[in-house]
DNA sequence: TTTTTATTTGGTTATATTACCAAATAACCA
DNA sequence: TGGTTATTTGGTAATATAACCAAATAAAAA
């Protein structure tokens, strides 16, 4: 593994980090349906606003989320709509081990 | 979010925590091309042995890879074929940050 | 302008992850 | 059998994550 192929890796790697969360792909479930603001995410969710705020800036930063301010509030939206097949996929590998694990029931 | 709903997105984040590592990556980059054993996979990264196996626990247990004993060695292949999308799409994210930054430079 | 509402930032603590080493297992080979 | 080779498991230490609270900012409302 040379150098810029570790450093490609380490990129791609960071996005995945930024949908490794139970709280964040709950955040990219519901901007996918429409754009909402920390504080509605926050009633949502059910946890700390500075913790959502925190969720956001990460997803923010890998490139997956934008915000606009627009009034009192800050509305988040879902930049990479791609990252929507990738709930097909893994919900494909969960069924899988549903299923191997029926086969030992 | 209900019980269900937060049930199912930590099995899905497990699967995503799976895949958030640059040396993961990197096997399933490879295993995509052909199955390999362990010591291969090994020689490739350079790290320990020990590491290596640990990588390959995690994706064995999210679903993500398979292995098979075969004399001496066992082999791990790519289980979910479908993660190999993942990279054109994570792909893409990286595109359009790195064009983001430009518009700073 | 003062107060309220929305959001981010900094600090702290608890937990999770990862790397390596050493030791345990398992299966070939001589 | 005894010695390699391949792999996993357990232990430890360093680093990364994540949650909450408190405080700082910024803008809207009174």
């Amino acid at each position: 593994m040379d150098k810029a192929e570790l450093y490609r890796f380490e990129a791609q790697a960071q996005i995945m980090k930024a949908l490794s969360h139970p709280t964040r792909l709950f955040i990219v479930h519901e901007l996918a349906k429409a754009e909402k603001c920390v504080c509605e995410l926050t009633d949502m969710v059910g946890a700390d606003t500075s913790t959502i705020s925190k969720h956001l800036l990460i997803m923010k930063n890998a490139g997956i989320v934008e915000c606009e301010k627009r009034g009192a509030s800050i509305y988040y939206s879902l930049k990479m709509k791609c990252v929507l097949n990738f709930f097909t996929c893994v919900n494909e590998v969960l069924k899988k081990k549903v299923e191997s694990q029926m086969v030992f029931a």
